[in-house]
DNA sequence: ACTAAATCCGACTATTTTTGTCAAGTATAA
DNA sequence: TTATACTTGACAAAAATAGTCGGATTTAGT
């Protein structure tokens, strides 16, 4: 099954949401979370561990304590998110390495690049604002082909 | 790094691509696809058993023998090569099991779902034929995104 | 000052997936 | 008959993923 998504990215932007819809932006924390979206606890302190290091979330230690969001959810992008998580979006080494292994210019390095491209704007695109809001369905169309003649 | 395609996927693509190229439809043998593609002999085996079971390529043994594709490369897409190598795309479990593990659903899973559509779109539009020629630039388009007004 | 609630952090382990490797067999052209 | 080439299943190494643990630190409330 290709092109997955690891649990680590979809567990953190669920963990995320969870503190976007947060009111009056009251910290939440690791039980809350772990409570409401079913992570496991000291798997998803990890991931907030790596979100609060890339200065996406603040954390406030003690009693009544938990996470906040750094920005506003409408200027987080959904990519910033996942490549906190993750690392950056790469379909394959060659795309990150910058160079293809081959001897010969490996020809379908440009196919590669530009579907990675494509998804990558994707995910720039939308916003968490939009995620939790449902709003993104408005930007990310299904795609529509042209077919081949029969 | 999120979103990868494996090697297996990459070098079954180098693997039928320089099958496609093949004038004359002449069976091209694992040995010459090793040599000229760099992808280690006993690895590309399982890779074109695999295309093979399921359709996509013909083997004929003996001495000059080799692989063959069964159908023209302006018939078999993309998707079906890496589907055949890897599985069908499916970015999250739940999307291939059709039902999510949380209690109440989860709100994210259409979100991947329309991504997940949105790369299978563009693959299943991709021919092996239009890969190879370099065609597929025109149909995969740059994604162009409205920016939100400052 | 004490306690309990919370994050912090590094190290460790388990599981799964990926990426191969190998050996013995079968088919066939020359 | 021989060398070339595919067939097949089993095995193995390495990497990535997913999760666990223990002890330390911070702080609100009493």
């Amino acid at each position: 099954m290709s092109l997955r998504i690891s649990t680590k990215g979809r567990y953190g932007i669920r963990a995320v949401s969870r503190i976007a819809v947060e009111r009056e932006s009251l910290p939440v924390s690791l039980h809350t979370i772990s409570r409401e979206e079913h992570i496991p606890l000291h798997y998803l302190e990890q991931l907030l561990l790596r979100l609060r290091r890339k200065g996406l979330v603040s954390s406030i230690r003690g009693p009544k304590g938990g996470y906040v969001l750094n920005r506003r959810p409408d200027r987080i992008s959904v990519a910033e998110i996942l490549e906190a998580l993750e690392g950056k979006l790469s379909m394959t080494d060659c795309l990150s390495r910058g160079e293809c292994s081959l001897d010969k210019k490996c020809i379908l390095n440009p196919f590669w690049a530009r579907l990675n491209d494509r998804i990558q704007s994707d995910l720039d695109n939308i916003t968490l604002e939009e995620l939790v809001s449902g709003a993104w369905e408005r930007k990310l169309k299904p795609a529509v082909h042209i077919k081949d003649p029969a």
